[in-house]
DNA sequence: TAGAATGTTTAGTATTTACTAAACGAAATA
DNA sequence: TATTTCGTTTAGTAAATACTAAACATTCTA
């Protein structure tokens, strides 16, 4: 490989180690998957720590993150007992599975808590100042609704098979 | 105010904080807004450190990330000097001002990264295998098309008037 | 079964982040 | 001008996070 090819590659794992701290990921984890999106061919666990200068505990954690949010698979060759890891080229496919990962976890409960207050305030009723309970309901109420709203986009985004420009331009085109 | 009314909107406070972290921002972040969202009327610095418990400091940095992101506006009672905070009620508002925001600071300059690369592998011709050339232009040209896919939904985004359930269905029935 | 190869977990450390307390500066009032 | 009131900034600290090095468990091979 010469200097410039390796050049150009740190630079490029560089940016994506950048953009993965932005969207608040380790950036270790920007810079194992820039790595192995440029890899033409799919990576041992021992090439991505020689190829991202981490150690074998923080790739294995990291990759593994990867992993769970359908940004890498997990791969086996025949007659080798490694494990091998490849970039998910279809970024569709990973937004619709990290969106169902995050989904199913924490964002659901701690949606739930707001809920929660919200029944809790139903449940007051003589206990505390109508007015203000009143008042508690209709402004939780709608964050409620704001949740649900985002919630349903974001199922939305999940079922489409692309995010492609003529698909946002005909959202646009749509509700304008 | 009772002691029931005060448990439901202590509960209330700690869910947004919990939200708020989910969402990589300051546990601060989440519960000042929430004292400010179930607050009738606006509330001066003090009267926020004083429903936080939150220091002058962290009331004083945190409100004003808030305003940034326009969550809260900022305003002034006649002949009084303090500055005053309310919560941004239509969250579409908000979503349009973070977006805006995330758009013009960090998030351009890490996609430009990514745009740079670009640019040295179409300068690198020559000083390289070419194979590996075509290949790694391929695959970073698609992370750049992918990019500008996400930029251009959330402008889509930014330009609707609000995210109902009622819009997210029409965008799904017009898709599937 | 001993030894090697591989991936995971753990214990400790470094780094980053968000907070507190207090100093500070600016603006209003006396 | 001295004093008070208010918000911001700063210096130091506490807490959370992500990393390294090394121990460990498991599976394969000789």
């Amino acid at each position: 490989m010469t200097k410039e090819t390796n050049r150009i590659k740190q630079n490029f794992i560089e940016g994506l180690s950048h953009i993965s701290r932005f969207w608040g990921l380790p950036k270790g984890v920007g810079a194992l998957f820039a790595v192995l999106y440029i890899s033409p061919a799919p990576l041992s666990l021992d090439e991505l720590v020689s190829q991202s200068g981490l150690t074998k505990g923080a790739v294995s954690t990291n990759v593994r993150a990867l992993a769970r949010m359908g940004l890498v698979r997990r791969s086996t060759k025949l007659g080798d007992r490694k494990d091998y890891y490849e970039a998910e080229t279809d970024f569709y496919k990973a937004i619709r599975s990290i969106l169902g990962e995050r989904q199913n976890r924490e964002f659901d409960r701690a949606i739930q808590s707001v809920k929660e207050t919200l029944d809790k305030l139903e449940a007051a009723k003589g206990s505390m100042d109508e007015a203000e309970r009143k008042f508690l309901i209709q402004r939780i109420q709608a964050l409620q609704d704001f949740f649900d709203a985002i919630d349903n986009l974001s199922r939305a985004v999940t079922k489409l098979d692309s995010l492609g420009l003529t698909t946002v331009q005909k959202i646009l085109s749509i509700l304008k």
